[in-house]
DNA sequence: CGGGCATCTGACCGATCGGTCAGGCATGCT
DNA sequence: AGCATGCCTGACCGATCGGTCAGATGCCCG
């Protein structure tokens, strides 16, 4: 036997988070997956269940991570408070799941629609909501959305920033971007 | 025969853009382009010499664009007036071609790994070096990173507002995230 | 009226897709 | 030694991919 079926495992994940955040999960093949990880197709396939799967398992922490911030966010006492919780708790995720958010947002659509994560399908538009201190101003949500994307189509060409460096550099862009909530 | 060439054309261009910024080019089909539009597959590759002439035309004139932009540019004569040309010309790139930004940046290391772009492989890391005031601190690359993802990636998402509000909210966050050049 | 042209289609091509399965190999246990 | 299990592969499946092509249809012009 060549590895340890962990390691093979883990291997796969990597290597299809790489071809995911390049191409997107469409433009991404198991074939392709394999060769990266210099196995046949069908191993991927004696790991996971199916391509979907891969996905799934790839999303599934920094996925409940914001299903948590979500809470959080609903939980605070203002929308001063909300747009802070949501700032902090976004790019501490954000930081934390670097890898996966180079892909996560370009799979939402595809992500929410059905099964498994359907129910959190309204998840990115409140948290849009609260980085934009729940104001209704065009240039509130603007500055909200375009941050929000940016951060997240971007923190995986930051793999190698330390996070000592990458989270204060966020936070501060965060708080000179977003309009304060009056 | 049901409509005019030149409408066809259009047609299968706008079909295109939006399917490319909901999945990417890789991600799309000629069968889904076409049975948007409402014709056959065969139909799309009368109109076009195949699925990259698609592309390639999608992105002609904002990629003229950015090769101008990147002109001007190198053209400055300082840091600072590097950024603000910068930060404008891209502004004003994004809000015109709002449709095509939603896929483009997704698209650019295909598109600049061989002809016709080839030769513009650098214009990205030219215009985020002069977002970033050439300051080779973290902070200030992460900074022009985020921002300038944030708007390629979100200008689709402001397709009914109008350039009077989109414009100026975008060049106003721009200016508060920045980090100045001194 | 007939020819030429533009536009379009369905059938078809070879290649690749996601996925299945029989079988090989190595390991561990009895 | 033989059996069970885990891990893996090549061959194969039906479906779809990008693209080609013969032929149909309608319009325009002489």
């Amino acid at each position: 036997m060549t590895r340890a079926a962990p390691e093979r495992h883990d291997d796969i994940l990597a290597a299809a988070g790489r071809r995911f955040a390049q191409s997107g999960y469409r433009g991404t093949s198991l074939q392709e997956i394999a060769a990266d990880v210099g196995c046949s197709k069908a191993a991927v396939l004696y790991h996971f269940a199916d391509k979907r799967a891969i996905l799934a398992e790839l999303v599934a922490r920094p996925i409940d991570q914001l299903r948590e911030l979500d809470e959080r966010i609903a939980a605070a006492s203002s929308p001063a408070e909300a747009q802070r919780v949501a700032a902090e708790g976004f790019v501490d995720l954000a930081v934390q799941f670097r890898r996966e958010t180079a892909f996560l947002r370009g799979e939402f659509p595809g992500l929410f629609q059905q099964p498994p994560f359907s129910h959190l399908q309204h998840i990115p538009d409140r948290l849009a909501r609260a980085f934009a201190g729940h104001s209704d101003h065009p240039a509130a949500r603007v500055a909200a959305l375009v941050i929000l994307a940016g951060i997240a189509e971007t923190c995986g060409e930051f793999i190698d920033l330390p996070e000592a460096e990458l989270r204060p550099a966020l936070l501060a862009l965060v708080r000179r971007a977003l309009e304060p909530v009056n």
